[in-house]
RNA sequence: GGCGCCGUACCCAAGUGGCUAAGGGAGCAGUCUGCAAAACUGCGAUUCAGCGGUUCAAGUCCGCUCGGCGCCUCCA
């Protein structure tokens, strides 16, 4: 089941052609460093494709980067530079926080600047239909010639004429007409159209993108809530109005990050880039984070929420540690830990019970609507009984079968590829990042607990106290001595600060909000 | 002004008519441990913003009130 905004209810995913999805999801405008919103909505699209693939569809990804556009025009001015160097170094900025994050590629990324072609046919199209006009050198469309207008927001014209907050510009017929072309000042990039130089609006282009790309009925559109109205709403008119055929099956909308309960974005500049974010929390954890909340809802970031995630992303490690280990121990000679394949036991069938529990509730969370918080509980479920039945076996002097631990570390990583978590060697993950002085400071970890260890054989505890005191004080490492020996690993160390205490305070300056100075909250109070 | 969303324990967060209100984080206590850490066990919302209503049954449906937010303009 899948939530389709467009009907306001969770519905059966019907692909066009059975088995296999088309998937268009709105990318981002390349002006400027991306911040943890952009993120959100890319993890999050980037997991429900690993789900439907998961599922057995074959889904082809279409996500596009928006390399014209006024934005563009005014931070190339700015700099002194082009458009297309713009662009180029903000799409190169994007491909960095992705690929950090785990956010695979899409199968096609178009650029709108590869597509004015395309553009300029459907525009063309639609002024022969009537659906659009041409008025000094722009293209508008004409929205009261589209009946259903307003369906996926659901407004009526009437009570978007009365919000009074739509520009009317000397060209339009009405009010409610947006821009599929738009002429160029001198000056500006400009492409050669039927109409004089100019460029494409901004909706045209994701509709030429996914039609050219998935046809002209796409499965699943998606992007931010923020694009609801009018982006998307205008991407049905123009697209229905030229195919005469419905645009879309299900649209999808995740909901806002948030920073101190309200919306992080540009023009609130109220917000972190990823690459600040990733500063100071691993990728993994930012992605546990982004899916503890369902996609639909709000989510709030802090420092604290991040910590959370963070200690929640620990315990998993441990988890998966501890399995491999175990495998280690069991199949030992030296432990001769008795659990074999035959062992099976009593406890042996409830186990494997418990690992095809988690993979049925996992499956089922992820089919309701991508129902991650979920999907991450019956995971961690998973993890306290396996850890429970550890205990209880190893109190009995047995160990769990090597191959239902082998079977639970494949359940949970299989979660772990759809989700983008636990791609790391737990052992790696836990002992913390290697890196240049990594080796050096493992070496000199290892020679110290070596050390501690013949310490407490002598039973110098004394000795051995100092040396863990001194662990955790030059090398942040925390010791844990098992039944296996003495294992160790990092101190979940304390964020470098700067970033999050300021909690999101804006930004005061910043071209962001010139000329938006002011319009909410800026103490004029009546 | 129009349309819409949200309010669940100290924090985060599922749950959308019916078993004891998932899970994570934090806290406290216990088991284990030379000491720790981890793990495990126990404690923690007779209650789901408030008030009414529908129903045999409501956190879950309806209405109102309070509080927060979003879209209507570029925005993931």
């Amino acid at each position: 089941m899948i939530f389709n905004s467009l009907t306001g209810r969770k519905e059966a995913l019907v692909p066009l052609v059975p088995g296999r999805v088309g998937m268009y999801v709105c990318g981002v405008t390349v002006y400027d460093h991306c911040h943890l919103g952009h993120a959100r909505s890319a993890v999050v699209f980037d997991v429900i494709r690993a789900a439907l693939i998961d599922r057995g569809y074959k889904v082809t990804y279409v996500r596009n980067f928006t390399d014209i556009d006024d934005k563009i025009i005014r931070r190339a001015r700015e700099e002194g530079k082009t458009s297309e160097e713009i662009a180029a170094a903000y799409t190169a900025s994007f491909h960095e926080d992705m690929d950090r994050l785990g956010v695979k590629r899409p199968d096609i990324e178009p650029l709108a600047t590869g597509h004015i072609p395309d553009m300029i046919a459907i525009i063309s199209a639609l002024i022969e239909k009537g659906a659009a006009y041409s008025a000094g050198g722009d293209v508008l469309f004409r929205v009261k010639k589209f009946s259903s207008y307003g369906a996926l927001s659901k407004r009526s014209l009437d009570e978007m004429l009365a919000g009074a907050r739509v520009e009317v510009s000397e060209h339009k017929e009405d009010p409610l007409d947006f821009v599929l072309w738009k002429a160029s000042k001198p000056g500006e990039p400009a492409w050669p159209s039927p109409w004089g130089p100019g460029r494409p609006g901004w909706h045209i282009e994701c509709s030429a993108m996914a039609m050219k790309h998935l046809g002209e009925t796409i499965d699943i559109h998606g992007g931010g809530h923020d694009l609801l109205f009018p982006h998307h709403e205008n991407e049905i008119a123009q697209s229905e109005a030229y195919t005469g055929r419905p645009f879309v099956r299900v649209w999808v909308h995740n909901g806002f990050l948030n920073i101190n309960r309200e919306k992080m974005s540009k023009s609130l500049g109220n917000f972190f880039t990823i690459k600040e974010v990733l500063a100071r929390f691993d990728p993994e954890v930012v992605r546990l984070f982004l899916l503890s909340t369902h996609y639909r809802h709000p989510i709030e970031f802090s420092d604290q929420n991040l910590r959370d995630s963070r200690s929640a992303l620990d315990r998993a490690y441990r988890f998966l540690d501890l399995l491999e280990r175990e495998r280690k121990d069991a199949s030992s000679p030296v432990h001769g830990g008795g659990g074999g394949p035959e062992d099976g036991g009593t406890s042996g069938g409830d186990l494997l019970e418990q690992v095809r529990r988690f993979e049925d509730r996992f499956d089922e969370a992820m089919s309701d609507d991508f129902n991650t918080p979920i999907a991450l509980g019956s995971l961690f479920d998973l993890v306290r009984d396996l850890n429970r039945q550890i205990v209880s076996e190893r109190s009995l002097g047995r160990s769990v079968p090597t191959e239902l631990l082998g079977r639970a570390g494949e359940a949970v990583r299989r979660a772990g590829r759809i989700l983008g978590l636990f791609q790391h060697d737990p052992r790696a993950w836990l002992e913390g990042p290697g890196g240049r002085d990594g080796d050096e400071r493992r070496r000199e970890v290892e020679r110290l607990v070596a050390e501690r260890t013949a310490a407490r054989k002598a039973r110098d505890f004394a000795l051995a106290d100092e040396i863990r005191r001194r662990l955790e004080e030059e090398y942040a490492v925390v010791l844990d001595d098992g039944p296996g020996g003495t294992i160790w690993r990092r101190k979940a160390e304390e964020g470098s600060g700067e970033t999050g205490k300021s909690g999101g305070e804006k930004r005061g300056n910043g071209e962001e909000r010139r000329g938006e100075a002011g319009k909410r909250g800026n103490g004029e109070a009546e």
